[in-house]
DNA sequence: AACCGTTTTTGATCTAGATCAAAAGAAACC
DNA sequence: GGTTTCTTTTGATCTAGATCAAAAACGGTT
């Protein structure tokens, strides 16, 4: 999820274009319902994305340290986000404004083949995790939650991580206590 | 999901690489195992693409007439694909290999940015479906995949239907049954 | 260390949809 | 046109996980 910044004279030509935002524990960073408006790469820290549905919070996303964090389905489309962005942790990101990334992709050598393959990173990811609630059960999905993101456990509140997965948190509990 | 070829210059300028293909009804496109080499721009005919997981062969996507159809997960990654696409009824596509498609990014201008607007169209559609595996009943999922491809329904056996909305074809047929 | 709000666990019950099994319809084939 | 094979429907039963409800555990805060 950050080939984006896989080239290092690449972040070198952007980084004269980002600014440094802070967000405080529970913070709001990018809400529903507008338009996303910057794309972030989190220097430290810890967000999660969520979305509303039959008026329920989905998580969607966790992006931390090192990751890079935008609506996909906004920043690059300009239609208004479903997702909101939250900080979980105090969190510190350099960001890059749509606009200057429009002029990035204009006039900076290979940006567009970087965006497209940050693309096709995020859909890689989305189709595993189509996958993963389409064909496996409730404990498979946190089986391979914990061999792949074992670290979130200890720093995200459970109820997230259930919706995450895709179970309710008293399903996730119960599994939990059952593994040992 | 057609928007690579969304520019008809850029589709002219294609053109002249392409090779017109066609395809018996039942006949195996490309098989899950191997690097997916070509692209396929379709004139005429309906593609199913599927994968096996737990024993099962799960339909993930239908590809139509004026659709594009490419193994994502492989194409552009250049690892084997967990796909295979079959033709459903007599099918022609437009055919451009991965070397002739690798040489036109390199040369013909635009062609990056068609191609990470080509993945942000995948994306959306594949978000779309996550969230309604998450957070739509099996009534609610037939009901949205008639708004969207009532055509499909006629053209395409049931159980590919029902294993492509994350049920059982019985499920499925007692849903439609009870419609009316 | 006692209080209060939040998060997690535990228990009891319920239900959408899966599974198993068989009958009924359609197509394909000789 | 009748037999075989594939597809869809119908019926009966079962189960993973949801839902509802309450107790326990975990922080912070004063």
């Amino acid at each position: 999820m950050n080939s984006i910044f896989g080239s290092p004279e690449l972040l070198e030509s952007l980084k004269e274009h980002m600014q440094i935002e802070q967000f405080a524990k529970g913070e709001i960073i990018e809400q529903a319902g507008v338009v996303s408006k910057r794309i972030f790469f989190i220097k430290k820290g810890l967000i999660r994305v969520f979305y509303r549905a039959s008026g329920k919070e989905i998580c969607c996303h966790f992006a931390k340290e090192n990751e890079v964090l935008t609506g996909i389905d906004s920043f690059f489309t300009g239609k208004p986000t479903i997702y909101t962005s939250q900080a979980l942790e105090p969190t510190e990101c350099y960001s890059l404004s749509k606009s200057k990334l429009d002029w990035v992709f204009d006039h900076v050598e290979g940006m567009d083949r970087y965006g497209r393959i940050f693309m096709i990173d995020a859909y890689s990811e989305l189709v595993e995790r189509y996958n993963s609630i389409v064909s496996m059960s409730a404990q498979e999905r946190y089986d391979s939650f914990m061999v792949n993101h074992s670290d979130l456990l200890n720093r995200v509140p459970l109820g997230y991580i259930s919706s995450y997965l895709g179970m309710q948190q008293e399903t996730l509990s119960r599994i939990r206590s059952r593994q040992n």
